[in-house]
DNA sequence: TAATCGATCTTTTTT
DNA sequence: AGATCGATTA
């Protein structure tokens, strides 16, 4: 390789890059940093294996953590060779389900299961948990969750580490067991049952380490253990294994993510070489140097040292600021400048807005849209999880598996047909005992209801059959091209009109999907709420129809459909994002604000970055300490090394939380930064940059105190420690404590109800009524 | 049985 | 501010 005659996609990598594309045999782990090449790498090599060695594109194997990083990694490599499209490029998750597709016998599962996320876990669990507080089965589903990442099943002793107790191993076996009854598989299934199936199966799992003889996982810091399994269970003897990752960038483990993957892959591997990918490409070094300072203070690192290879560049800023809005404006302000400055040297899209959770996007959209700064919300949209979205779906589901309880439950009575709880737990229970699936139970159950529930029932059934019927002969293919299902739809209702022109179906799928919306009553049912509230529903429904048109009207077609809304969400919102009304550019429609949550940002990057809320309680959340402290800082991390040329962080001094406004101190990584590289504007609070007490923060214990000194002895607003009050909300408590801020007075008081509220006196005083003691 | 009102509580990240 | 739970009313 030291000769001069490499090709020109090799010649353009760096020495580091060079040696993992070109390694071969032993197990291979490239600790990568941010921005360091890294998608080039195993792009590069994918190409280089089909190319040079002469590799069967089908024999590898690459597996990522989203859909977004699958497809452009597919993109790229095939920028280089056409051949790698015939690789297998995919999510963990996606590669789960093509495998249960085809294997899924093995485990007692039909090939067409649907696969429930979260919230249909959450129903199906609360079947089981009747009664139950909802807060409460979330954290069991949430619990059942984590059990499977870590490849744990209800009697394992290990279950310790999430819940050991007896009611959730309970819990979690009923689960089990009313999920194999639906047929259907969740998230966690998807990486679990295969797993279970390669050490079950000798024969299915040598055919697999046969297949492939590459296998290359990208993000490696954030797969779990369940995950880890299913990759040892794929290499055979010969099968070639390169895992690339960072783990400063570790920033699941809420979601059964394990550091020690990565930290233990050469135990785990024998063997192993490590090349580690320390040049960074992206970001200027000030940049760099703000992200790493922060980092810097997490224990347990293997650690790297980040080359900035662009030089140095602009400081990044600091910016305090009052409040939110005043964030927000702040925001608006360097974005709209920058790009209407005269020389042109920014787009729209050059910028990211970073926030840690998505409710703090809402300030950001309002203001842009006043001000017409096209943006885009990344992730945010939560398209499929909204009603009338689910309600389409859960026919759809049970359309292709009528033993799924959680469809049935959600649309059997939906818009109500008379079938009340009883007689839906009814059924499904009489379907349960029979083991038929539940369009077959309500057929035969029907004779013991009531005449309402009978009628109700059978609609429903009917809508069932047609769409069914739908499937196996489309229009299409029947010749009779006349008006996409409206020969079923129209007699049915006379008010049918109304909503058979709110919605339109096209080709394929759409055809089928349409008929069941209307015929469901589920179009009428959302038209109307629409009519009242003013929604959307019907324009999101005809969304979904559009997105069904590119599916064939069959029921193999249906099942890709599901399958793919299923594993891939991130459609971005398009129908919010402002305009410019001056220009109507209509080329530029990609040139736009990207608004994100810092994890979103993993593998993206941008010219210019603006991290805000940076203040204790918001990022990193209060509750954070210890290893989560740590995730929090690793976000940060990945946050600021998104900015190519210009980071800008910002950090209010009072923020809306909990619907009131209150006083919050800047995060604690505000004070881990190097600030030597940083630009401070705005009024920084007291205490900041002069005598910083960065000990006291780290210690943990002393409450706070450590901020806004003592300001004590000036004006108090009339509070004192030890004087009652009242409050609407929160009734009867005392005043705690008094310190001075930029704000004026800063009152703590506790209440009988336990809750400790804090409040600024000048401003929210009002809100608290003084109490005399001799009243 | 369904809808509505008011009180109470909790606010993350996502394949 | 929004979701959720429970009780009460049509």
């Amino acid at each position: 390789m030291t000769d001069g005659g490499l090709p020109p996609y090799l010649e353009v990598l760096n020495a580091e890059q060079r040696r993992a594309v070109l390694h071969t045999g032993k197990p291979l782990l490239i600790l990568a940093g941010a921005g360091s090449g890294k998608t080039r790498v195993i792009t590069t090599k994918i190409a280089w294996l089909i190319r040079e060695k002469g590799l069967a594109p089908q024999s590898i194997l690459a597996v990522t953590f989203t859909n977004k990083a699958a497809r452009e990694m597919a993109q790229r490599a095939r920028m280089i060779d056409e051949r790698a499209a015939d690789a297998m490029l995919r999510t963990f998750h996606s590669f789960g389900a093509w495998f249960l597709r085809r294997n899924g016998k093995f485990a007692g599962l039909d090939s067409g299961f649907v696969i429930y996320d979260d919230d249909d876990m959450i129903s199906l669990l609360g079947t089981i948990m009747k009664g139950e507080p909802k807060m409460e089965v979330k954290r069991t589903a949430y619990n059942i969750s984590r059990a499977k990442d870590y490849f744990l099943a209800p009697d394992d002793p290990a279950l310790a580490m999430i819940d050991g107790s007896k009611r959730f191993r309970t819990l979690y076996a009923g689960y089990e067991e009313k999920l194999a009854a639906t047929g259907n598989v969740d998230f966690g299934d998807l990486i679990k049952k295969p797993v279970e199936i390669l050490r079950a199966e000798p024969v299915v799992a040598q055919r697999f380490r046969e297949r492939f003889s590459v296998i290359m996982v990208d993000e490696y810091q954030d797969a779990n253990v369940a995950q880890f399994a299913l990759l040892k269970e794929l290499c055979g003897e010969n099968t070639y294994v390169c895992v690339v990752g960072d783990d400063d960038q570790s920033i699941y483990r809420f979601r059964g993510a394990e550091v020690k993957n990565i930290l233990q892959f050469p135990d785990k591997f024998s063997g192993t070489d490590i090349i580690r990918l320390e040049s960074n490409y992206r970001s200027t070094s000030p940049i760099l140097k703000t992200a790493s300072s922060v980092v810097d203070h997490n224990r347990g690192r293997l650690g790297k040292t980040l080359r900035a290879e662009r030089g140095t560049g602009m400081q990044p800023v600091l910016a305090f600021l009052p409040d939110q809005d005043e964030e927000v404006n702040f925001a608006a302000e360097l974005i709209g400048n920058s790009v209407k400055a005269k020389n042109k040297q920014s787009r729209w899209s050059d910028w990211a807005v970073l926030y840690r959770t998505n409710a703090q996007s809402l300030g950001f959209e309002t203001e842009f849209l006043r001000r017409g700064i096209p943006y885009k919300v990344i992730g945010s949209l939560k398209f499929y999880e909204r009603e009338e979205i689910k309600d389409a779906l859960a026919l759809l589901s049970f359309l292709v598996n009528p033993r799924d309880e959680v469809a049935f439950r959600r649309v059997v009575n939906k818009p109500a047909r008379g079938l009340g709880a009883v007689t839906v737990d009814r059924l499904i229970e009489a379907g349960a005992e029979r083991g038929s699936s539940l369009l077959e139970t309500a057929k035969t159950e029907m004779e013991g209801l009531s005449a309402k529930a009978k009628k109700g029932i059978a609609a429903f059934i009917k809508v069932m059959e047609d769409g069914k019927a739908l499937l196996e002969k489309p229009p299409e293919a029947n010749g009779t091209n006349g008006k996409n299902g409206k020969s079923a739809a129209a007699k049915k209702k006379s008010r049918g009109a109304k909503d058979a022109d709110a919605l339109v179906s096209g080709e394929g799928l759409s055809v089928c999907v349409t008929q069941m919306i209307k015929d469901s009553g589920i179009a009428e049912y959302h038209l109307v709420q629409d009519e009242i509230m003013g929604n959307q529903r019907i324009n999101n429904l005809q969304e979904l129809v559009n997105a069904a048109s590119l599916y064939a009207g069959t029921a193999e077609g249906l099942l890709e459909f599901l399958e793919h809304i299923e594993l891939d969400r991130s459609l971005e919102d398009s129908s919010l994002a402002g305009k410019t009304p001056q220009d109507g550019d209509t080329a530029a429609a990609e040139d736009k604000v990207t608004l994100i949550t810092f994890h979103n940002t993993k593998g993206l990057e941008f010219r210019k970055v603006i991290m805000t809320g940076l203040e204790q309680g918001v990022f990193p959340r209060e509750d954070k300490k210890d290893d989560e402290l740590e995730e929090e800082r690793r976000l940060f991390y990945v946050g600021a090394t998104r900015a190519m040329d210009e980071l800008y962080l910002s950090s209010c001094a009072m923020r809306r939380m909990y619907g009131r406004t209150l006083p919050v101190d800047p995060s604690v990584f505000l004070r881990e930064v190097e600030t030597s590289c940083l630009r401070i504007v705005g009024k920084a609070p007291r205490g900041f940059g002069a005598a910083r007490q960065s000990q006291a923060w780290a210690g943990g214990s002393g409450k706070n105190a450590a901020y806004g000194g003592n300001g004590g002895a000036a004006e108090t607003g009339g509070w004192r420690r030890g004087q009652r009050l009242f409050h609407d909300d929160y009734g009867y408590g005392a005043v705690a404590e008094v310190r001075g801020s930029d704000e004026g007075p800063v009152v703590r008081a506790q209440f009988e109800t336990g809750r400790e509220v804090r409040f600024l006196a000048d401003h929210q005083g009002a809100a608290y009524v003084k109490i005399s003691d001799d009243a």
